[in-house]
RNA sequence: GGGCGAGUAGCUCAAUCGGAUAGAGCACCGGCCUUCUAAGCCGGGGGUUGUGGGUUCAAUUCCCGCCUCGCCCA
């Protein structure tokens, strides 16, 4: 109701600002009073028009309150401070919108494409990787929320270097061939074991290895870029065993997400956009549209290159040193080449589409697709990703040059809607604190320990792995759901607790903002107190237990303040306390809106809690079911029971589900 | 060398397009379990917002210089 009365408040004061002095606003600045008492908006604008004006900000405002006349929905407007316009709502009308109905967002036409986690498949998911798939799927149940239509992408880089390095390890150091791999891949699966664990082993000793030889050095370098250009012209014994163990990863990680409640619709492939050409598509465009053009001199010669966003480019006398060189003078295209040709297939620019091939289908029937040369059978039902109005890519922050390149060459070639629409969704790395590393028994040198944090490193296997984390937030709930229901069935017991771990880590993901380092530490990561998920889900449970004992339902309790005027019950200091859980619990959509445009999910955090947080105050100071006055009782009912289908509106998109008891 | 980000309470973080007394959590101190669950509530101490200037009715927020740290690029 909070963003719908803020728009009534928009018009009417646009209005009155035209008629009675001719301005026009594209906006209006809404903040809050400082207390409750004081109103439910508070209106600047008299201060952003005393220059304009040439009057007195309190002056302007006394004679906007006094032109204002009657605003549906307001009681009153009053002039406070310097020049400030309070603004009151009718607390019983208000409340009584909210309890008869959710506020919602106006229905959306554009198809949104998301892509996050796009983990290179050659190793364990770890906390870095969290935080990317947590933001992403919270950014997808936002603006699904927003009635998007949005579309979650996996981009998977199995012809990579990282892949090449684990097949290296496979074929060199464990001496294995295409039968060999699939006889380990079935070992590890009756052991019970990880393979994303083991090849997470693999690529930390391989790493190691490529540098422990001087003499050596060179040689397995080279066989590495042997390996590498095996898996990027496919067709042979190498590709055939990076595809198996890639793929076998990509299950993992998808597991592993599934666990918290992620799922995709389609994974993409780097195989695929070099198989199908895209690049030789894109590259004939960009030279149509005049944005890539070889080099003849300087260190880039022979080069195709790009000019660099934000630079000079060519003088037509020099050469451009700075300009970023797309296909090397031997003929290979680097990764922004083909993050290009990719990227003009998600706005439907390319001409081109990968095949699509069923890959998994999650319990709740939702299909992922993975990218293929070929279709499968129409019959089934092909989907449609590449046309997209818009795209979000989750990636951190380190990606930020590539990510312009690519939206500067979108826009060099006169795509410049598609370009204002390319959102990189930028946040900063997961690193550990030097407590955490050294107690996860990394050796830590007398340099790193004064560090406020340190990056983690798959190349060196130093980091904590998401599955490692996930199961030890897990015992830790279950330990406290065993000491507090007994009685309770193991299933039951197991299920509440993992709930709770998803609630807390997915909480700790989201409570930051997105430019802030997380320096990871396992006691605040495995915190139920305070600021956290299971407080959240806490409050929601006290809520249920409050209905399960009066013998009501939250929606009975909603639909029992219909007959009654509560103005009497938000009037005084306790009737003031009362009305600002109401008035809380009324902004969820306009917080989800600010949410969305600011692409900034802390904040739905931040009011998850402060909303559980006047809850538990209003729990401590009310005893309901020992309420007397009938009519007293539904109204603090209903406010139970807004302030719980609010509070689970917001834990719902950012993931999180709250157990019936805990 | 260039680009981006950060510096706020002992610690970890907030602070909407520049707005009223800079807020939370943790930690610490003191209260509250015979009540709808104490994963909770109430109260307390704790700040020259890195630093020096500037812009204006108003600066943690915008501009310039400097210091420190992190990341990216050559």
């Amino acid at each position: 109701m909070y963003r719908t009365y803020r728009q009534t408040l928009f018009e009417s004061f646009r209005a009155v600002l035209l008629e009675k002095f001719q301005v026009e606003i594209p906006r209006l600045t809404v903040e809050e009073p400082p207390t409750v008492e004081m109103g439910d908006y508070a209106l600047p604008i008299a201060f952003e028009l005393a220059r304009t004006l040439r009057k007195a900000p309190r002056k302007i405002a006394d004679e906007l309150v006094g032109a204002i006349g009657s605003v549906p929905g307001f009681t009153g407007f009053e002039v406070a401070g310097a020049g400030y316009i309070n603004c009151r709502l009718d607390r019983n009308m208000a409340a009584q919108a909210l309890a008869a109905q959710m506020e919602s967002l106006p229905q959306a036409l554009e198809f949104i494409l998301v892509e996050h986690t796009s983990i290179n498949p050659n190793k364990a998911a770890h906390v870095g990787h969290l935080r990317n798939s947590i933001l992403g799927d919270t950014l997808v149940r936002m603006l699904r929320a927003a009635n998007y239509q949005v579309g979650v992408q996996n981009y998977i880089d199995n012809t990579g270097v990282q892949v090449a390095d684990v097949v290296v390890a496979l074929v060199h150091l464990q001496h294995m061939n295409l039968a060999g791999v699939e006889r380990w891949i079935g070992e590890l699966a009756a052991r019970g074991e990880r393979i994303d664990y083991a090849c997470w082993d693999l690529y930390a000793r391989v790493s190691q290895w490529y540098e422990s030889d001087p003499e050596q050095k060179e040689a397995r370098k080279q066989l590495r870029l042997d390996t590498l250009h095996a898996l990027e012209v496919g067709g042979n014994e190498t590709a055939a065993i990076a595809e198996r163990v890639s793929t076998a990863i990509v299950r993992r990680h998808l597991q592993t997400m599934q666990r918290l409640g992620i799922e995709y619709d389609f994974l993409p492939r780097e195989s695929e956009i070099l198989h199908l050409h895209f690049w030789n598509a894109a590259f004939a465009l960009m030279k149509e549209k005049g944005v890539l053009y070889q080099e003849t001199e300087g260190k880039n010669a022979g080069c195709w290159v790009m000019r660099r966003a934000g630079t000079e480019g060519a003088d037509g006398e020099n050469p451009d040193e700075e300009a970023k060189v797309i296909v090397r003078s031997n003929g290979t295209v680097g990764y922004v080449g083909k993050d290009i040709a990719y990227h003009l297939w998600k706005f439907n620019k390319l001409g081109l589409d990968f095949g699509y091939h069923l890959f998994h289908i999650y319990p709740d029937g939702d299909r992922c697709w993975i990218s293929s040369e070929h279709n499968d059978e129409p019959a089934s039902g092909l989907p449609h990703f590449g046309h997209a109005d818009a795209i979000y890519n989750v990636i951190d922050a380190r990606q930020a040059d590539p990510q312009n390149n690519v939206i500067e060459a979108l826009r060099g070639m006169g795509f410049t809607k598609e370009a204002d629409n390319y959102h990189h969704f930028s946040y900063e790395m997961v690193a550990l604190t030097p407590r955490c590393a050294m107690e996860l028994g990394y050796v830590i040198s007398e340099e790193d320990q004064g560090r406020a944090y340190i990056e983690v490193s798959g190349r060196k296997g130093f980091g904590v792995k998401a599955d490692d984390l996930i199961d030890k937030l897990i015992a830790s709930a279950l330990a406290e759901v065993n000491a507090r229901h007994p009685d309770l069935s193991e299933d039951e017991r197991q299920s509440i607790a993992s709930k709770i771990a998803v609630g807390a880590l997915r909480y700790y993901m989201l409570r930051y903002t997105r430019n802030t380092v997380i320096a990871f530490d396992f006691q605040d990561a495995l915190s139920f107190e305070g600021e956290t998920g299971p407080y959240a889900q806490y409050a929601v449970v006290r809520a249920a237990n409050i209905f399960r004992k009066a013998g009501t339902t939250a929606e009975e309790a909603l639909r029992q303040l219909d007959p009654i005027d509560a103005a009497a019950y938000f009037t005084g200091e306790d009737g003031d306390s009362l009305w600002e859980l109401w008035l809380l619990a009324s902004k969820s959509v306009h917080v989800l809106e600010r949410c969305i445009q600011s692409t900034e999910p802390a904040y739905l955090a931040k009011y998850a809690f402060q909303l559980a947080q006047q809850f538990s105050n209003f729990y401590h100071r009310h005893h309901i079911l020992t309420e007397s006055d009938p009519a007293r009782k539904k109204v603090l009912l209903a406010t139970v029971a807004v302030a719980q289908r609010e509070l689970l509106r917001a834990l719902n998109w950012m993931g999180i589900e709250a157990p019936d008891v805990m």
